[in-house]
DNA sequence: ACCTGAACACCGTTCAAGT
DNA sequence: ACCTGAACACCGTTCAAGT
């Protein structure tokens, strides 16, 4: 990458950053090229989607998320690293609004900039589960596709106005269905 | 109101019923009043807003729900009640994609045409989850507002493709959640 | 009273033309 | 190689002009 090319890119990511932790995940495309101060196109050569601008914000945060997913298996007891690390992935989703729809959009589709960063999540989450389960410390009849849409769940709640003020109970509740070790009850 | 003037309200209303179904609640208005054969501003005058639209939409749903909930009230045991009717609402909502967003925003907007209808329904959930709490079958440390949250939370998972498929069984993990009638646990 | 559609200010996306 | 911004096809919303 060119020098000039490499300064464009960085300017746009931090400016993207700024817009769209202001505005969310929609934000104008238009907007972040205009107050990074470069043509439209700029932004689609360096980002052709928005899943890749999304993915390029947000990746340091996953690859943290991820490797604090690892300290947590050796360090804290299989439910508290999971709850643990659970509010962690609600807390900096929720930092973005709107993004979670593009996780799980993302989910679905292979060819997104975001689905790697989204599986890799996911496989991290799966694994604290597993172990919790394993212990007999959570619900049996729960997979690590379970455990995303829990959490996106509650990070689309984070977003709603009418739910964030009781967001942390919301995610209690929630939490406390996932250690609950019953088999699938009804 | 005119003759001509409510012929054209319930034609946009039965277009936009088809569009809504099809596209979700953030279906192009223009569009609608395209397939209406009705000018764009016609259908600005009947509903001057998108919840307006949405309301007349699913008004005659709500009030549906909202009856079932009292038939209900009398009909079943506290827990089935409550846990049925929560079937019905996620299930009604889910029928109209990104409807729920809507009815979160309308929540807290008293000035939303969207807004009685989600106080409503609140109400209506509340009445039941109410009962099952004075029975010790919910757990009591909540209230209308996160049954209110967590219907929301199941309807927007089940909009989202990655999630759908495992829709009814997160429904039960959350619904078992109400049910655990344990205190405000940690 | 009610309807129409042009007008305005925005989008996302593409791509010819420039350096 | 990379950048620019006009062009295109869309939006939501308003409102003068028509019937």
């Amino acid at each position: 990458m060119r020098a000039d090319a490499k300064k464009n890119y960085e300017h746009i990511l931090a400016v993207a950053n700024v817009v769209v932790t202001k505005h969310g995940a929609n934000a104008s495309l238009r907007d972040i090229a205009r107050k990074a101060g470069v043509g439209l196109g700029t932004l689609y050569r360096h980002f052709p989607t928005r899943a890749a601008l999304l993915d390029a914000l947000l990746r340091t945060g996953f690859d943290e998320l991820t490797a604090k997913a690892r300290e947590l298996e050796t360090a804290s007891s299989p439910d508290d690293a999971l709850v643990s690390w659970l509010r962690d992935v609600v807390t900096f989703t929720g930092n973005y609004q709107g993004v979670v729809a593009a996780m799980t959009a993302a989910m679905e589709d292979t060819e997104s900039a975001l689905h790697a960063s989204c599986v890799t999540l996911r496989t991290a989450g799966t694994r604290l589960l597993t172990r919790t389960q394993a212990e007999g410390l959570a619900r049996t009849d729960m997979n690590g596709d379970d455990l995303f849409s829990l959490a996106a769940a509650l990070a689309w709640l984070g977003d709603q106005p009418s739910s964030a003020p009781r967001a942390e109970h919301l995610f209690r509740i929630i939490a406390s269905a996932i250690l609950s070790n019953r088999a699938s009850g009804d």
